[in-house]
DNA sequence: GTCCGCTTGTCAACAGTGTTGACTTACCCG
DNA sequence: CGGGTAAGTCAACACTGTTGACAAGCGGAC
C-alpha cells in the first residue's frame, strides 16, 4: 500500500504515538492495567483519548506493544550448569530489577487477558525453558527446566506482588545463596 | 420474583444474601474479580444489583468475604521436617487442587486492591510460614520460611495461571521428587 | 386498630470506563 | 488549484460500580 509513503510523509503521527506508547508505559508500570483508563494515558500524552485507541487499536494491545518482558538472560543460561542456580537469582536480583519487578507485576495482574496471559508465557519460555531445557542432563529436562521457569517465577511474585519485606531487604548474597541452591537442585535434577 | 418476595416473608435477608454469595464466589473463581460485573452476579443470584452492594457494601468486599483462601496445612508443617518439601508438594496437588488453584488465581490477578493484595499475604503466613519458621534449625530460619511460600507460589503460578501444561499433566510423584526437593534445600538450608 | 421503626427490596440516576463513527483539519502529490 | 489521505476532535454508545430516594411488608407499643 501506501505505507513507505505514508512512513516518510510526515512524521507527527508517529511522533504522538510514540508520547501516547511513553505514557502508557509509566502509568501501566505503576498504577497495573485495570487502574489505569486510556483516558488517564491520553491526558498524560496530552492527546484525545479516541485516539489512544486509533492508533493501538484497543487498551489490550497497547498494553501487549508497551509493556513487554525484555530481560536477557542468555548470559546466565548459557553459562556453567553447575552454578546456574546462583547467577539466575543474581541477575534477576541486580540487573534492572525495578524494571523486571514492576513488568512482572503488571503482566501478572493482567492474566485475565488471554493474550497477555500467552504473552507472558512465551516470554518465560523464550528467556528461561528454551535455552535450559536442552543443556539439561538426566530424566526429564524439559520439565526439569519449566519447574525452574516455576521457582523463578515464585521469587518474582514473592519480591515484586507479595513485597515480602524479609526477602526484599535480604542481601543479594543470602537470597543467591538459599534460592540458588534450590534452584539448583533442579538443574542438577 | 414472587418467590423472592416470598421468600423474603418467610424468612429474612440472610437467604438471598446468601445466594449472592454462592453466585459471587462461583463467577469470581471462574471469571475473575475483573470480568465479573456485580449486575452478573444479581442476575445469577435473582437479586437486584444495588442490593448487593447494600448487603456487601462493596465489589471489593463482597469479593475479600466470599472467595477466601482456607487450605489447612497443619498436618504438613508440622510432620517430619526432613520430607517436608515432598510432602507440601503433594499436599498442594492433591487436597482440592481445584478450589486451591482457582482461588490462587483469582486472589492474585486482583492484587491490584491493596486489601486484596494485604489477605493473599496473611494467609501465605497463616499457612507456611508461621508454622515452618520456629521449626527451621540453622541461619535465617525466618527467611528460609519465606523463601519456601515463594517456592509454593511459584508452583502456584505455574499450574493455575501460566497453566504449563508439561508440569499439569506430570505425574505428582515426578513433581514430588523434584519440586519437593528444591523445597526441601530451602528446608535444610 | 393505628402508628412507628426496621429490614428488604426496587428504581432511576450518577460519574466513570472502553470504544465507535462522523466530522474537521492539514498536508502532500498530481 | 483539487483531491486524497492521514491525524486529530467531538459526541455518543453500552457498560461498569455505587448511591439516594422510595415502596412494601413486618413486629411491637400505645
Amino acid at each position: 500500500m501506501t505505507e513507505a509513503a505514508a512512513s516518510s510523509r510526515s512524521g507527527s503521527g508517529a511522533l504522538t504515538k510514540e508520547a501516547i506508547g511513553t505514557a502508557a508505559r509509566r502509568l501501566f508500570a505503576r498504577q497495573g492495567y485495570a487502574a489505569t483508563s486510556v483516558r488517564a494515558i491520553a491526558a498524560e500524552a496530552g492527546a484525545d483519548p479516541a485516539l489512544v485507541i486509533r492508533h493501538f487499536g484497543s487498551k489490550e494491545r497497547l498494553f501487549l506493544e508497551t509493556v513487554a518482558i525484555e530481560g536477557r538472560f542468555d548470559h546466565v543460561t548459557s553459562g556453567p550448569l553447575e552454578s546456574l542456580g546462583a547467577r539466575l537469582v543474581e541477575s534477576l536480583l541486580t540487573e534492572a530489577p525495578e524494571l523486571t519487578f514492576s513488568t512482572w507485576r503488571a503482566m501478572l495482574r493482567a492474566t485475565d487477558s488471554d493474550l497477555v496471559r500467552s504473552r507472558l508465557i512465551a516470554a518465560m519460555e523464550e528467556m528461561f525453558i528454551e535455552p535450559l531445557a536442552p543443556r539439561l542432563s538426566g530424566p526429564d529436562p524439559e520439565l526439569r527446566a519449566r519447574l525452574v521457569a516455576a521457582a523463578i517465577s515464585g521469587l518474582l511474585d514473592a519480591v515484586a506482588i507479595l513485597a515480602d519485606r524479609l526477602i526484599v531487604e535480604a542481601s543479594v548474597e543470602q537470597l543467591v545463596d538459599l534460592y540458588g541452591r534450590s534452584i539448583q537442585a533442579l538443574v542438577d535434577g
